[in-house]
DNA sequence: ACTACCCTCCCCCGAATGTGGGATTGATGT
DNA sequence: ACATCAATCCCACATTCGGGGGAGGGTAGT
């Protein structure tokens, strides 16, 4: 990568947009090429000054009452390349989740030392995905969260029941879960009826939801 | 945290072991407790040496045909606090999935330098996860996609399609959908013949199924 | 021995669903 | 004006489901 790093800034804090922009305009291999107290428009003002790398306050009144989270989804929608990283005060969990799912690549605590900003819109710039060490703990706690229960059932259904259940989730009759099975038709159907009650629900459409909103079952 | 940090470290490599091995033992504020060429009862192994952090090869040949990926579920469903690492030779992003998903919170590369190795250990000991920042961007890919798409229907299924897939998989029956969407129970069953053509399926498990697993709907 | 499950199978019956036709409006676009 | 399609409704028929029973054999624990 030849020439300068090209950054955008979207804060609503002056002081932030001032002290902020002012490391990054005066630091060499990087360039403010625009900088903003919204994100209205995000778009157009992206188009214009053509950024590398952006970097957007998760907490900026957005246009329609959203925040910076709804800019980062629209621009990571448009410009599926163009790594955007989150600048916030603290850690917020929940908005760490909902930015980087939103599309946001990269994670900063506006505490940080600049040092790190600068690193970090380094890294973001040749692939990297820059967090502080909580945040990215933070990460890992949904991921593994996402692929843990799997279990949820183990104590409620039966093995067989499991086994029908899965088959309903597969999109499958119950004459061809007998059949996938080897039992009877009727087996089938007992075991679904305790499946149904076990789960307080009155049909498969509903067993099959909840069964993988839950992510009980593959 | 006074004192130094006990690392147990899982590797079928000799070679791995020995550098790796002395490498933590030698160096202050970090002791290695535990050396193990294979994940076997990783349990008892782990009780017996009681680490801070657990180092684990990815690749290892595990008890029941299983990897190292295995122990670290058993591992981590037992002592959810114990900080564990991967180990591998490359970056496999399947492999990186499922390990962090079995509970793993860090991931390195073992080509990555020595001091890399220690500064993570301190890291993840201090509640941080360390990743090589392709690894976190990788995470990030991940976390992407499983946000995403929400309008891959949006093409195939008309409006009132889409609402009534909805309902389906909030569970309702025809009747409960006649009434939320306000149309009668006959057209109801119109639209969800259409949807049942236009995603290929036969039933409503198969639809919502297909629904859910595909993202397609909240 | 007794109890408590689980798995297997059976019957009945009413209700819900899947599939095959239709028909009519209204909006959209050519 | 015409075709197209979404959205609404209707009918008929066979199949499938959901819920209510009950029964026998097995395994595991108390």
């Amino acid at each position: 990568m030849s020439g300068i790093i090209h950054v955008a800034l979207f804060d609503d804090s002056k002081q932030i947009r001032d002290s902020l922009g002012t490391l990054l305009g005066t630091t060499r291999g990087i360039g403010l090429c625009g900088c903003y107290p919204d994100a209205v428009n995000v778009l157009a003002k992206v188009a214009a000054c053509k950024p590398d790398v952006v970097l957007m306050d998760i907490d900026m009144p957005g246009p329609n009452g959203g925040n910076g989270i709804d800019a980062v989804r629209a621009l990571h929608q448009e410009h599926p390349d163009l790594p955007i990283m989150m600048l916030t005060v603290f850690g917020d969990e929940e908005r760490v989740y909902d930015s980087l799912r939103a599309g946001a690549v990269g994670y900063l605590l506006k505490n940080d030392d600049p040092g790190a900003v600068l690193d970090a819109i380094v890294d973001v710039h040749s692939g990297g995905a820059p967090m502080t060490p909580s945040i990215a703990r933070k990460v890992m706690l949904h991921f593994q969260h996402e692929g843990a229960p799997k279990d949820a059932l183990a104590v409620l259904l039966s093995s067989r029941e499991k086994d029908v259940l899965q088959a309903l989730v597969d999109g499958l009759s119950y004459k061809m879960i007998a059949d996938r099975l080897g039992i009877s038709f009727e087996t089938v159907r007992s075991h679904i009826k305790h499946v149904y009650e076990k789960l307080h629900v009155h049909n498969s459409a509903e067993a099959v939801a909840k069964t993988l909103k839950g992510r009980l079952l593959g």
